[in-house]
DNA sequence: TATGGTACTGATAGCGCTAACAGCTCATGG
DNA sequence: CCATGAGCTGTTAGCGCTATCAGTACCATA
């Protein structure tokens, strides 16, 4: 399957440098770099002479020479666990748009919950001396916060504030909104609850809800009667199945809290397709607060996470660097849906 | 909300370099550096010592410094239209699965299907002169396609090659895929056929599976009964009011291919909760083969878009560079599923 | 012993750009 | 008439690293 095939490029010789724009234009390699930086004053004469020489010959600044002597790098670093489960793209929303009027530009990485990994792509990151960096969660291996600590930028730690926050941090507290949920619960009467969730050591998110959950229970004189994890495959269709489970092992059971909205809304239309009672016979609850949950026949309980907000604030500490780190804490608001009796 | 703070770094002053790492090992400069890259023979008591320096002092290394010297990036450029909708976070996955192996590492840029912020985000990544650049889809500004053609390094467009590619392309013929599922659905003996999709006049796929799937239509001498168009909101919520929307005016359509498996599934939420036969009275297709499926109550009929393997493939043709432009296409299979009779 | 190689280390010269400063020209005002 | 400064342009000196070449020491071979 081979095209004809002219080479990528019909470069006459090297690529193209300031030199070759400031020879075709006939002026100083300053002026032209003045010019495309839009700094300092060139006359209008020379302006249009040189950007038109530039667009002519196509030339593209390198910005690796121009960060070396400038000794400024307009990215931002950003570290998640993942891309595919919906939170984070809307983090990355509401990062884009606060970074979009200031000139800097973030540059994404992803850990898939590996804590080494995560160790790699922040080296990798601070390698190439970003003006600040973003990361999800605060539990990183201690070569990590080393590294972040003197890295002499501003550094936002997101998502969650329960912890020690290497500079600022973004965020809610997730065994507060765990907490809160099971007060929730408890208060419209069910008795018999499960939890369904992720198999994974390193989602300390989750675990804290989790943690959360369970001290609102037992000070309520509660236990969860069932769990449930899963790890991997389709997150519905987990969801479907662990209800199925969980229902056969603990007919009782009369509430399901899942650890996010996808396998709470999997949970649903399961329930559902079983003809079972929901709110009164059993109720269900996810976490997150997705949009994909306003399409479902009956409206999940959940609770969003501020993910636009929380982007958009730690973008703007990174815009604005103040000196004194900041802890900015959300609150999560807690949405019933047609899931919770009462 | 402000913290005691200590400022981000306990810096004594400025940030190392290899001079800082080399004065406390007590080699060269230059020695530090080919330990740091494990390039070139050093002796093992050297390189330990070098480590060891590195390592107390906390030395992350400046790559700006490294990538102007030695005129090499290990950074590949990759450029899609959205993070949101499932589609791209697998391209990715397969792209990083393969680069990891190679040194090389993707940066993600976001172009909203805006064709000026695409412009923006190539010129932007070549001015840190990346090893490759991927790119979904075949359709760029004259001022895009300029700077690629001429940046002298490999280009892979995705996605699509029902087109003109830059250099190389990775990708399945949407026009064919979109014939390919009129033929099935006209085969299974439907005959009011309506589409709903995106209200995205640059998502080029899209309209090319629209064009394709009319050809085949009216080959067989049929055209669209209707047709209906969203943009913006959740695809599940929009899914189901737009389906309403055909039913409503259009009580006798018979079958509703979809732009993508997002709205085909708030479709047959839809059209199952009120208790429509599918696929006896209605059927149904979307396109994507989207993970989400498998926990749906039926199975939509869709077609998977190869995204992993376009992933990979792109990765290592930007991995191996071969001088000859490839065009490698991949064939999309159609899973009936439960919602196209037959 | 001369010769050549191998293993290791260091000195030098930039990579392509920008900060900082040094000019030059011309208008203004004392 | 010169002093002053604004407006514009150029010169110089790196930014922190790596490519390249030039050693030095030591061993093996002829």
């Amino acid at each position: 399957m081979t095209r004809p095939s002219d080479k990528p490029s019909p470069d006459p010789r090297h690529t193209l440098t300031l030199r070759d724009v400031s020879e075709a234009s006939g002026v100083s390699e300053m002026t032209v770099s003045r010019v495309l930086r839009n700094r300092g004053d060139v006359s209008a004469p020379t302006r249009e002479k040189v950007l038109e020489a530039a667009r002519a010959l196509g030339y593209v600044p390198n910005k690796i020479a121009g960060a070396l002597a400038s000794q400024r790098v307009n990215l931002v670093g950003v570290v998640i666990p993942s891309l595919s489960n919906m939170v984070f793209p809307e983090v990355m929303t509401g990062i884009s748009e606060v970074l979009d009027g200031t000139g800097l530009q973030p540059v994404v990485g992803v850990t898939n919950y590996l804590p080494d990994r995560e160790e790699a792509v922040i080296y990798e990151m601070l390698s190439w001396r970003p003006s600040g960096m973003i990361i999800a969660g605060l539990e990183h291996t201690p070569a990590s916060r080393a590294m972040l600590a003197r890295a002499g930028i501003p550094i936002v730690e997101i998502m969650d504030i329960d912890g020690d926050p290497i500079n600022h941090a973004v965020g809610i507290s997730h065994r507060r909104a765990g907490r809160q949920m099971a007060e929730a619960i408890i208060a419209a009467g069910y008795r018999k609850i499960a939890f369904l969730g992720t198999q994974m050591p390193n989602d300390f998110r989750a675990k804290k809800r989790l943690e959360g959950f369970e001290e609102a229970l037992s000070k309520a004189g509660l236990k969860l009667v069932d769990r449930e994890f899963y790890s991997g495959g389709s997150a519905l269709l987990k969801g479907r199945e662990m209800t199925a489970a969980v229902l056969d092992r603990t007919p009782d059971v009369d509430f399901l809290y899942y650890s996010n909205d996808m396998i709470g809304a999997g949970g649903l239309l399961y329930c559902l397709a079983q003809g079972l009672d929901v709110p009164g016979r059993i109720g269900l609850a996810g976490f997150n607060g997705v949009e994909l949950l306003d399409g479902l026949p009956r409206k999940l309980a959940t609770m969003d996470a501020c993910r636009l907000e929380i982007g958009r604030k730690a973008a703007r500490l990174i815009a604005e660097a103040p000196s004194e780190a900041q802890v900015e804490e959300l609150f999560p608001t807690l949405q019933a849906g047609d899931t919770i009796r009462g």
